[in-house]
Formats: C-alpha cells, structure tokens, sequence
DNA sequence: TCATAAGCGAGACGGTACGTCGTGTCTTACG
DNA sequence: CGTAAGACACGACGTACCGTCTCGCTTATGA
C-alpha cells in the first residue's frame, strides 16, 4: 500500500511543503474528513485543487502517502509544552490539547491506523508524529513536577505515563464517547494525581 | 459504503448466522488479518471458502457489513466476568481478556474504525460489541469489590472506569506498543488501584 | 449453448405439449418479441407464468432449447398448400403467408438465427421447421403448375426454387425494409414468373 | 443491450479508428467467428489485446456496441463496383463478393442481426454499411447495363432489385445452405438475366 | 529575444475489485 | 411424485479507482 523505500527507511521527508503542496494537503484533508479513506479519491482531490493526477503522484508516490502527509500536516503545529507552573494544569493543558487535535482529525487518524498494518514507514511515522511528542510532552511535564517537588522521581513510570493521552484517544476514536473537558479534568484528579503522589511502594 | 437502512436504524441484525455463514465471517476474518482490509477482497473470501460472490453479497450488502459481521462474530465470545474473588484480580483479569482480544483482532478493527466515521449502524455496533461489553465488565467486577468493601461506592466513575480497557486499545491499535502482562500489572497496581483506593475527596 | 444430444442427432423432440407447457412456450414468444433474445430471461418467462425455474429447465435443459421450442411451437401450424388454381395465385399466396409469419416472429427468428451458429440440433431444426416447410410448398405448386402444363419441368431448379421466400425472409430480417404484397406481386410477376416461362435453353 | 442517444440518432459514430482501435476490433471479430457472440466476452477481447476493459468500455459503451462495430469494421473495405464490361459479368462479380463476405461474417452479422430489434442505430448502421453498399453497387451496375444498350431502364425495380444479394444472404444466415459459386450463376442466368432481359410488359 | 527545458493540466491507459445479474443445478417443503 | 420457491456456484457485465504514462501548454531561465 505505501511506498516504503527500505533501503532509505530512516530518512525523513522534507516536511516543508510549498504552499502549492499544503494546499494539496489541506484539501486533502477536507476530503478525508468528510468521505473517509476509502470514498477519499486522488483524482478527487486533484480535481478540487485544479491539479492533475501526476502531480499529485509526483510528490506523494500513493493514496496513503497522500493521507499520511496530510495527517501529519495537519497535526504538528501543536504539542507544545503549557508551562503552566503546576502538575494538574500542565496535564489539563496536555488534555485539553489532545481533545483539540482529536475532535479536528478523529476521521484522518482512523485512515491513517488502518493503514498502519501495511506499513511500517506509515506505523512510524505516526508513533513520530502524534504518539511521540505527547509523549514527550508527559515526560517533560513530569519531570518538571519531579524538580518542583510536586512529585516523587520514582513514580514516573515509561510504560504507562501516557495513559492520559492514550484513553483520551481511546475515548474518541475508539469509543465513539468523545471526551470533554469534564472528562479530562476527572481523570486528571481522580486517577492520576492520586496514582502519581502515592509513597512509592 | 455501508448499507444503512436510516429508517431502522436500531434495528440489530440477527447475529445467529449459520454454521455457512460462520465458516464465511471466519474465512473474512482471516483473510483481514493476513491481508488487512484493503487487500481483502470479496472474491478472495468468496472462492477461499467455495462459496459464490452471490452468496456473500445476498448476507452482506457490502465489503465493509461483511468486514462489521466478521468483526463481531470473532470477538462476541470473550468477556466474561472473571469473578477472581479479589479487585486485582478481576483487573488484571479483565486486562488479559483485552490483550488477547487484541492481539487477534487489531487488523480487523483497526479496518472497522476506519469504517465508523461513515456508519453510524457500524458505529453502534462497535460500540455494543465490543466497549460496552467491556464497560459492563468493569463496572461488574468494581460493584462486586464495593460489596467485598474493597473500596468505596463513591470512586467509581463512569466517565472513566474504562481506563483500563480504553488504554490498552491504545497503546494495540493507536501507539503500536502492543500490551503485555506486565503492563496490565503496573496499570492496575501503580494507577487503578491507588486511585481507587484513595480516601473519597 | 444448447444441449445438443450428440449421439441423437435425428432424434426428433416429442413437439406434442401439453397444455401447460404450451403456455410456458406462449410466454416465451411473448418476452422474446417484447425484449429480444438477450434480455429475455428463463426466470422471467417462469416468474410470469408462475412456474419455477426448475420447470423450465426440466423440460428445455437450457435458454436456447427453450427459444427454439417456442420458435417451432408458434410458427408449425403454418405452411398449408394454397392450391388456389393458378401458378401465380400459389405464389402470391405463399408469399403472403410468409410475409405473415415473418411480421410476427422476426425477433424469435433473429434470436434463433444468432444461436444456429453454435448448434447444429437448432440448425437442423431452423431448416425443418421452417426453412423445409416453404420449401416443400415451392416444389408442390411448382410440380402442380407443370401438371396443369403452366411450366416446363426443366425450369424447376431446387438450387433456386426457394428466391421467393428466400428474399422476403432477407427483406424482413436483415434488410429492415419489410415485405409488402407490392413486393410480392413485383417480385412474382417481374422476376419469378418470367424465369418459370422462358423457354428452356 | 445498445448505447443508443435518442437526441441523435443519424449521428454516424467517426469510424476513422485509430490503429489501436482497428487492433481491438480486429480481435473482436476473431472471438466472435471463433465462438460466436454469446460466449464472446470483452474480458477476452481486453485480455487477448493486452488493453483492459475500462479501455473497451471508452470506446464501445457495451458489449452490443463492440460488436457493432466491430462487424462494421470488418466489412466496409468489400464492395467496389466490379466493372467487368457486361451485365452477366457484373452480377456474377457481385455474387462472388457477397459469398465472400458471407463466409467472413455469417456469425457475426446474426449476432448483430439479433441485436437490431432492439437499437435503431444499429438496425441503421446495418443498413448503411452492409445492405446499402450492395444495393448501391446494383443499381451502379444495372445503369451501366441500360447504357451499354444490355437491358431496358424500365425493367430496373427498386423493389426488388436486390434479389441477388438478398437471396444469397438468405442462403448463407438463415437456411444454412450457404450459396456457392454455382447458386450464384443459377440465379444470374436462370432467373435474373431472363427477367431483365424480357421485354417490358 | 528566443529556444530549450522543466513542470504542469488533462486525461488515456493496464490493471483490478466492486457490486449486479443471469444461467443452470440443487434442495426444501407443499399438495 | 411433480411443483413452486428460491439458494447456490459460476462467471460476465459494466463501473470506478489506482498508479503510470503520454501529450501539449505554459513558464522561466540561458544564449
């Protein structure tokens, strides 16, 4: 399904579209939340933005490259740190962003996961993507709670820090039970504060 | 591409398919996890199984019903009350179900997302199939420790008692880390449990 | 196409049907002047009688089998010597008779004609039943015109006593510009009747 | 069965085909002669062309259209007048042209002939490319005969003056006694040339 | 200033899956 | 037993989309 050059598996894509290209990609978008991966047509997006098939293959070589780069177009300018100066607001920031980024691409991140059975480019570049940088996010806000004092180093623990992102997704793509901010703030103080400011065992 | 009939859209199907009709879904449902669901062709379950694309499009109106119907008929045996006799064991109980489930099924439903955008009878039945079922689950297993006093009535929270579940969907079908036991066991121990057993606020 | 019984080529079919079959054949010749041979449809001609399909193949094991049978079973009861006195008057009739038949069953008979390519049984029986029966009229009048001393018996040629009815068949058929009995009279008068009485070469 | 534009109907397709075209209906034709037009299929004409069927369907919008088509083409290259210096000469010319045709395209003009109950523009196309042609090469050479003084101009009858060409149709498509170089000069000297050459009633 | 090239739109092409429909066989249940 | 009803395997139909490819046409530079 995807174009993946194994000899060239680690080398990442320029990512710095011309406004031509991010015009692609934002009606591809469009298209893709609206009608879904399978009703979403190159020729379709091709025809809306007054180009033509080969440039589209030109610059991504299939249908689910196309809807990869949108995706990833379309979700990384957030996933910044909030800084707010407290463990709970940093990690109701880092809730309420991830809502913001799911209620916009809800449709775009299931194409993309049904894809990433076929692909390991696709299946990394997600991790690298989406998955990743609210990972580092947690971390970072962790962290910065662990030099605050606010918490105990030991707790923070990499298999399941990211369990708040992690069910918020669940919650949206998964669940059909889109989460709010009620949502988050519960999670927030009835699972995680008290599972983070327990003594370590 | 679903066969919506918005004027019964309540309406289960039967779900008591034939012993035909389950060697059918069952062929589906291994096809869709060799192949996943782009590749899975109709004509390729019809002539695996000697069957007709006749016969598979007189069931199921569509590729995505039979790939909905597959869906179901492979995953509506599982969850079952654990009845351990102890809140942990329940959970990790419940957490193994999970993977399990997972771990066969992450192609199809990763297939079927993709889907529920577009079908709000496929949407529902994600949702009775598979969440709610699990829902149930955790609610059983909770009310039982609040009887065993294990924990107090008022932690349990709808909005979020499928913590568990929903994050182990993620880190299968989203973050492509795939739960293990151990996993499941640092979720209950160092999140659940502590937030569950925490003095009502 | 058809079922031909190679080993039983001559083996003539009963052609004695019975009521009900009768109507079945009715039906056929109905559909097939209605939509043509590829649009008719066995379950349609059993749909509108009320018969099943199995009814139908039971008794003409195909499509084909089936049109031929109502071919022969609406055309047979045609083709009786005129015997109207007069070598003219018996052509004239003739003729007309076989305008008359053509009127009714020129899409039966191209429906025929398109399978006669593929089946010699269907061939022979085209040649029996409808092309031999004019045939055999031809040489009647012709040997009676001899008798009553209206023509030489040299000029009776069966490689070309049938141009009558040869030509209006062509006319009906091929031609689309139907036979008249303008055409008939010119055809007999003009052409038939000056090769009959020329003297013998 | 036929694309017909009702809004159109004497709009003669271009049929300047591009040598491709002339390529596919060339391999059309030789399925079709091979095993007639039922057991003709346009997956076989693609396959056997190395062209697919979307590029088939381009072109001739149905399996009736090809074929149309495709007999068109095959036979629009006979029929030139023969000019041989005499009638008897011409029409014996003529006869041998048709033959020839006839023994091409037997099975190929009934599928079409089936087909002409049901499309105008087929029955038309018929006409103008098969029938027309012959008729036009009669009436070329009977004129020439009236002015080489052979026959008289009242004995040329529209009507019917396609006897010869009809009648060896006749023998070819419908009494499977296709016509030989001997019915052919029966028919010139037995029964047209005495006809034309009476004198007029 | 013009030509040579590079990118573009348009869209035909080979391929392949879709979903529909008709044939001819078969089974089931009714009378 | 024959029949009506209709499921079934098979396979062709005609449609739509994917990814490749050729065309001209426009630009954008280099002589």
């Amino acid at each position: 399904m995807f174009s993946d050059s194994p000899n060239n598996p680690s080398a990442s894509p320029p990512e710095c579209w011309t406004a031509r290209e991010a015009e692609l990609l934002a009606v591809t978008l469009r298209l893709l939340q609206t009608h879904g991966y399978d009703r979403l047509t190159v020729e379709a997006v091709a025809s809306e933005a007054k180009a033509s098939k080969a440039t589209m293959y030109r610059r991504w070589p299939s249908k689910a490259d196309l809807v990869l780069a949108a995706f990833i177009h379309g979700t990384k300018e957030s996933a910044v740190a909030p800084r707010t100066g407290s463990l709970r607001g940093d990690l109701l920031a880092i809730g309420a962003s991830v809502c913001q980024s799911l209620r916009e691409h809800t449709s775009t991140m299931r194409a993309v996961l049904n894809e990433m059975s076929h692909s390991s480019a696709l299946s990394a570049a997600m991790q690298d993507n989406f998955v990743h940088h609210r990972n580092v996010l947690m971390n970072e806000v962790l962290c910065e709670a662990v030099e605050r004092g606010e918490i105990d180093a030991g707790v923070i623990n990499p298999e399941i820090w990211d369990t708040l992102p992690g069910y918020l997704v669940f919650r949206s793509m998964v669940a059909d039970r889109p989460p709010t901010e009620e949502t988050v703030s519960m999670l927030v103080d009835e699972v995680l504060l008290p599972s983070l400011q327990r003594t370590r065992s």
